[in-house]
DNA sequence: TGAATAGGGTTGCTTTACGAAACCAAATTA
DNA sequence: TAATTTGGTTTCGTAAAGCAACCCTATTCA
């Protein structure tokens, strides 16, 4: 593919994409989020190659967004956690799925039912808010002009 | 790549990053939030292959993310315009760029700098929130098992 | 009338993502 | 002690993704 690396973008969307863009990586940290801990357990569940998830564990490790420790009782048994920066990734991803439910419902899929473990409550859509909590829409906001993504030099 | 293809996968995630998910489409609609419209504009800024970019935005328009429309006066003149459903990534990309911004902070880049055009004050962090507007980490919330991803048949 | 620009399409080549399957060390079971 | 399971890593071949460069048409500008 010879893709174009973004570690050096100038925008962080293009580098947050770096890390979480590919196919695979989202939905590890998706699977991770709803639990999932062990090597064994996302192969099956996301029926990955073991080394592209070898891999995608590895650099999501590098990155940071996961953790790999070694709870081995005896000898060497890993798990792979969430740490805070990839638990951050929560607003993503729930706004992911939203979308996905919203405009490509599965016919035979329950959209997902995310709800409050303190009041039982479903969730509301994750919006972008003003300072009062107001949705606002793209057409309702602004960016000073020397915050925009292809201002001077380097786009991307 | 041989790509495992999502379309059918029993997620919905897996099926917006089926159509979203690659590294370039999400930064097109992010462009296309900013304003950018024409083909060699999208070009220019994200320094792009001209053939990859046509293949992009023609998918995104299969999938309903942009409507291509012809402007022309005289000829043909085409602009990319975002539909409702592209305009609904909006939480989606605002939430990945405030990640980026936060957890890989270019240090030449301002981060964003999304403001209330109705105020003109920053917006805040997005947010999963519950029904009362209070917000919510992984740990939260839960999911009713028969929505999980990796629920019975069909994992991904 | 010529040159430049907009909006692509096509070809060729390289790099990478991917899955399958083999391999391997440590621990558990028989 | 041998066989099996767990938890991966490595190797390999293939199918895409990607970029560069060239081509092509229609329009606008000089």
């Amino acid at each position: 593919m010879a893709r174009k690396r973004f570690d050096d973008s100038n925008c962080s969307v293009a580098r947050a994409l770096n890390e979480v863009g590919d196919w695979w990586s989202l939905l590890i940290v998706l699977h991770a989020m709803y639990g999932t801990r062990r090597f064994v357990d996302f192969q099956q569940e996301l029926g990955i190659a073991k080394n592209i998830l070898c891999d995608r564990l590895a650099r999501l490790v590098d990155n940071q967004v996961l953790s790999k420790v070694d709870v081995g009782e005896h000898g060497s048994r890993f798990e792979y956690r969430l740490t805070e920066k990839g638990r951050d990734l929560f607003p993503v991803v729930v706004a992911l799925r939203q979308w996905g439910d919203k405009w490509n419902p599965a016919p035979d899929e329950v959209p997902l039912d995310l709800r409050d473990r303190a009041t039982g409550q479903p969730i509301p859509p994750v919006e972008v808010q003003n300072a009062d909590g107001k949705p606002l829409s793209v057409r309702d906001v602004f960016v000073p002009e020397a915050s925009r993504p292809g201002h001077k030099k380097n786009s991307a």
